[in-house]
RNA sequence: GGGCACUUAGCUCAGUGGCAGAGCGCUGCACUCACAUUGCAGAGGUCGCUGGUUCAAAUCCAGCAGUGCCCACCA
């Protein structure tokens, strides 16, 4: 047989997955001898809008090395792929396109428009399952799940009544971050803040006169049918929200406000009375001390009126205009037009201390960017309650382990100070409330949470379910740890009784070189496609591999990929050297016994204790998620103690017996296959090809399948 | 405002108490030799700064500076 003198993966990576598939061994239920114990992994699964990027390569590749990894040691494999419909961001994708056609989803209506989404989903969503393919992914395609199939939507169902017969999920009007652009409600969790310069205008409220008391400054005044005695200033970023105020609050320990607290003010603009109200929320050292509160648009102002009982007036509404509570002149106004009007108006009467610049935070629709609204709204909630103290109970008891340990912390705060869960969402693709009279869908994140066991069948009690469940590890990024991991687990101990995975490894941020987040927008992001067209799909696993260490961030630099490169082509052609040296004819695989009765040279002895040692080390690494480690020691021993050294020197022969000499090339086959086991787990294609190539008796269908080195 | 990380060679990073390391890049030499996607040799570092603990500190402790990320109701 005969090896070129280059590995080329390009002619490689295609014919052997397509082995590797037509193998059946990505099927549990088809791999060879009896293997008692399961090891499962559930993939994140990506949006059906999804293109492949460096994150998805980095975690494909933790994924596939632990399942390929595993498989060999005898275990029944699945890594069960998928795609999420995910609501909103499908949704936004799918108007986008109609947008072109000049229309809206409004113009086609429900129906239609959600048969256009499905279309698109048809086309478009197994994009990135094709890719991960391409990665060498390991996934058992047979049972590819989707989020809204017709089994997965039956759980959901199930899941949402379980929750409604418990009384858990209750209809309330809350004031709610709201979407103006994508229409609907959003989490907590949905949001993304944005720095932006705006302002903090000063605003004069003047004080109604004490009836009782005869103050001599009191007067009349023109904008005003109350008789007013002085006025209380207070600041805020959002003039336009005036008109919706309820009240005006100081903090209770304030003593330049002792005096008005219990008085009432009177809203510029509206000619309203407001109760001068104390709440220890309010801070003192904030602009003037005194706040305006607004108890439909803001969330802090939304929990003062509950505790002092104002009622709410909505002046903003759902498209994030003016609405018609509020004056006539800024009804219909939007929201920023308003304010640039209010501002005027103000200034007009005088009423507008001064102006100061102000950076802050600015609430954005994660999907689409637009700003949102804090507006009053009837929701569908899950309560939190019982189901956070479950999931703090789960990792505080280690039935779950965070890996690297620190991202518990991320997961605790956030439960402990929970609030309950809107799962309702007024966009048209997802799975619809099954309530009557309910066209609101649910939160994708309500199905998402299912997956570890909606996906093996659940709430059938299927083969799949008892044989998987629970998974063994959960591989994903650190900003869905509490959209989601927490959600599934306990959703998983609700359902199953038993937390969905024992392992939550929280992998590694790929950053630019420059440290900054790669992103697709700014241009920063880098095709991991790309890099496996150049370089091979196995250099861009190793390489990637070798840069994960400790779940440090990654500052993504091609030099690695490069390396990765150079180190497939060194196995391939350390193999075209031992296939000189040995004869034609077909070998046994030499067994490890075979070595250890013979005379062995210091150096025979010296790799196959190398071997030993890697052998151990490997797995070490493995089990604590070390793959730079792992892949680094394996680099070290197959270029430096195999090729460097112990190779180097079987080229000189002269001096040696005969039975040195056999030894030789049984220590050089036997290393070289060894390693390549211990090799695929990370570069598949190039150590399943040269397998496939070998002139050996004994060998199985597929190194994939091949036994793990002890 | 709170939290979590990080700072070591030109670049990207290992090393967590005992002689400063890897990959990439760079310099020189070597292609009838498995591999020039190679081999051999080499240059290159006050381990962010300041103190402390120790026989011994890149490593442990304290403080400072810088960078990045996350969370948060300061209007």
């Amino acid at each position: 047989m005969e090896l070129s003198k280059a590995y080329e993966p390009q002619k490689v990576e295609g014919r052997i997955y397509t082995l590797w598939e037509k193998s059946g061994f990505l099927n549990p239920d088809k791999l060879p001898g009896k293997r008692k114990k399961t090891y499962t992994i559930v993939i994140p699964p990506p949006n059906i809008t999804g293109f492949l990027h460096m994150g998805h390569a980095l975690n494909a590749t933790c994924q596939d090395i632990l399942i390929r990894w595993r498989r060999m040691q005898g275990y029944k494999t699945l890594w069960l792929p998928g795609t999420d419909h995910a609501g909103i961001a499908t949704q936004n994708v799918v108007e986008k396109e109609l947008k072109k056609e000049g229309k809206t989803r409004f113009d086609l209506g429900r129906e239609e428009f959600i048969k256009r989404v499905w279309q698109w989903k048809e086309k478009y969503g197994d994009i990135i399952l094709d890719q991960l393919k391409k990665m060498g992914c390991s996934c058992d395609w047979s049972r590819t799940r989707f989020t809204m199939d017709k089994d997965y939507v039956r759980a959901v169902e199930a899941a949402f009544q379980h929750y409604y017969d418990k009384g858990w999920i209750y209809k309330g009007k809350r004031v709610v971050n709201w979407c103006p652009r994508c229409q609907t409600s959003l989490s907590d969790l949905e949001i993304e803040y944005k720095e932006e310069k705006g302002n903090l205008w000063y605003i004069k409220y003047p004080v109604v006169k004490n009836s009782k008391s005869q103050a001599p400054n009191s007067k009349q005044i023109p904008y005003s049918k109350f008789q007013i005695s002085n006025f209380i200033t207070v600041a805020t970023t959002r003039p336009e929200t005036i008109l919706g105020d309820r009240a005006v609050a100081v903090n209770p320990k304030d003593k330049r406000y002792k005096n008005l607290v219990g008085k009432t003010a009177v809203l510029p603009l509206v000619d309203r009375k407001l109760p001068i109200i104390a709440d220890r929320l309010v801070d003192p050292e904030f602009g003037t001390g005194a706040v305006k509160i607004t108890p439909a648009h803001d969330l802090n102002d939304y929990q003062i009126s509950l505790r002092h009982g104002l009622p709410m007036i909505q002046v903003i509404d759902e498209q994030g205009k003016i609405t018609k509570e509020a004056p006539l002149p800024y009804q219909g106004m939007r929201v920023f037009e308003a304010r640039q009007k209010i501002v005027e108006d103000l200034k007009k009467l005088g009423l507008l201390e001064k102006t100061e610049e102000y950076l802050h935070q600015i609430p954005k629709c994660y999907r689409c960017g637009t700003t949102l609204e804090l507006i009053p709204s009837e929701q569908w909630f899950l309560k939190m309650g019982e189901l956070a103290k479950t999931a703090i109970e789960m990792v505080k008891s280690e039935k779950v382990r965070f890996q690297p340990k620190r991202w518990e912390k991320v997961y605790f705060d956030w439960l402990k100070n929970i609030q309950d869960w809107c799962i309702s969402r007024q966009i048209w693709w997802g799975h619809k409330i099954p309530l009557k009279g309910v066209d609101d869908v649910l939160d994708t994140w309500f199905s998402s949470a299912l997956w570890p066991f909606a996906t093996l069948g659940w709430p059938k009690q299927t083969k799949d379910l008892k044989a998987f469940y629970p998974t063994d590890v959960l591989s994903t990024a650190r900003d869905i740890i509490n959209l989601w991991v927490t959600r599934m687990i306990f959703s998983g101990m609700e359902f199953m009784k038993k937390p969905p995975f024992k392992n939550v490894y929280i992998h590694a941020t790929v950053l630019t070189k420059e440290g900054k987040r790669m992103s697709k927008s700014l241009g920063t992001g880098l095709d991991p496609l790309i890099l496996c067209d150049k370089y091979g799909a196995d250099a861009t696993r190793f390489g990637i591999a070798w840069q994960i260490m400790g779940g440090q961030d990654i500052k993504f630099v091609e030099d690695n990929i490069v390396m990765g490169r150079k180190f497939c082509n060194k196995v391939w052609n350390a193999t075209r050297f031992v296939l000189l040296q040995i004869s034609n004819s077909k070998l046994q695989i030499p067994n490890k016994f075979q070595f250890t009765n013979s005379k062995l040279t210091v150096a025979d002895k010296r790799i196959l204790k190398a071997l030993d040692k890697t052998i151990k080390a490997v797995n070490k690494d493995l089990e604590g998620f070390r793959f730079g480690q792992a892949s680094r020691r394996l680099y070290g021993f197959f270029w430096h103690d195999f090729c460097d050294i112990y190779v180097e020197k079987s080229k000189i022969q002269s001096s040696k017996s005969k039975t040195e000499k056999e030894n030789t090339q049984k220590i050089l086959l036997y290393v070289l296959l060894n390693s390549l086991k211990l090799l695929h787990p990370f570069i598949p294609f190039v150590t399943e090809e040269i397998y496939q190539q070998l002139p050996i008796k004994n060998k199985k269908k597929c190194l994939m399948v091949e036994e793990w080195p002890k």
